[in-house]
DNA sequence: AAAAGTAACTAACAATCGTTAGTTTTGTAA
DNA sequence: TTACAAAACTAACGATTGTTAGTTACTTTT
């Protein structure tokens, strides 16, 4: 385990107490008060509180934007590639849990730069996934229906699994992987 | 149509401002801003900021409730219930798109009675749809999978919907409520 | 015409916000 | 032991927050 940095140690804090209340119902004595140290300190380790924001955030988003370049690069059949999406963000959620709750909800408190920057890293994400989708259904692997309505079901579920994975954390992280695959895939009714 | 009261508009025009920067980044100054008066005269309508989120969140969790006591007396087939669901938020969306961006994302904020009454309705009304499913999985009508990821794939799905609905707006109605259950009771993957 | 009610206004309040300046303490290296 | 840097502190700033008090203008009812 290596030992966070100062800084670090902050957007670590940080990111829990935004998960709960939200960014601007957070304020910087509430973060320094969990540290146990005074709010003026905390600015010899960030420049404010934007920095915390965004150091979350970006995180994260670089992280999404990794995972599916690995994705993209295996060139396998569309369906095995939602499959390795879906087994992706699976694994994002369960070691980045607090920073989904900042990327999910409070994105649109990030400033300049950095908020292109992310809605930027944001669509094409989606832009790629909806092309994966579109390629199965061009190959008939993929059922004929709208791209959007399958994209946005199997999307907004993955985005606020990490809602749910602490909640009910019994669940073990490979039956997690192979049900939820299954449901997208196959769907819940039982064939005759 | 109907004419609104003065309070009804107040809570019309903060849901549009809560769904684009949420709850506490939206001051009763920016809210009396976009009604054309000042703040304080927001006050000889409503006794505070909290009222306006209270009124918004508990009107859309009174609508969900209503909806899940109907589909558990028609009595039809855990399929079939989950299908009229799966409609029935569909509909809701259509109707109360502000109002679910405020539910889903500031709800922690009511506090005290208002705080646990929302939580009580959201616990039961989630424990009725995990019912349904476990009640499939018993018949045979549903796969055996871990009832906990059935229930939340669709339940996410259903609460972000609100997100998508205008951004990709043109897409009907019913060709979404059709190709959403489609999605979840059939999957995407074209059988042989 | 008088009275009552409705809905706006101005002005100000105490509290809290993010942040800065300047100072003191703490730990490490020479 | 001295010197330096890191990281904490106190105190305060200007701005903004939700809210209250008191007043004014317009409309409806008596």
């Amino acid at each position: 385990m290596k030992t966070l940095t100062r800084k670090q140690e902050i957007v670590a804090t940080a990111s829990k107490l935004f998960k709960e209340k939200g960014y601007n119902a957070v304020s910087m004595r509430d973060i320094a008060q969990a540290m146990g140290i005074k709010a003026a300190s905390l600015y010899n380790h960030i420049s404010g509180k934007q920095e915390i924001l965004s150091t979350l955030i970006l995180e994260v988003a670089i992280e999404f934007t990794n995972g599916m370049q690995t994705v993209l690069a295996e060139e396998s059949s569309p369906v095995q590639q939602i499959e390795r999406i879906i087994e992706m963000h699976i694994d994002i959620t369960v070691n980045y849990s607090e920073g989904l709750a900042a990327l999910n909800n409070d994105w649109m408190h990030l400033e300049n730069d950095e908020l292109r920057s992310f809605i930027r890293m944001r669509e094409d994400y989606e832009e790629n996934f909806r092309q994966i989708i579109k390629r199965g259904i061009a190959a008939g692997e993929i059922q004929a229906r709208q791209p959007e309505v399958i994209l946005f079901s199997i999307l907004s579920t993955l985005r606020t699994l990490y809602l749910w994975y602490q909640k009910r954390g019994k669940l073990d992280v490979n039956v997690l992987k192979q049900d939820m695959v299954a449901v997208f895939l196959h769907g819940i009714v039982n064939k005759l």
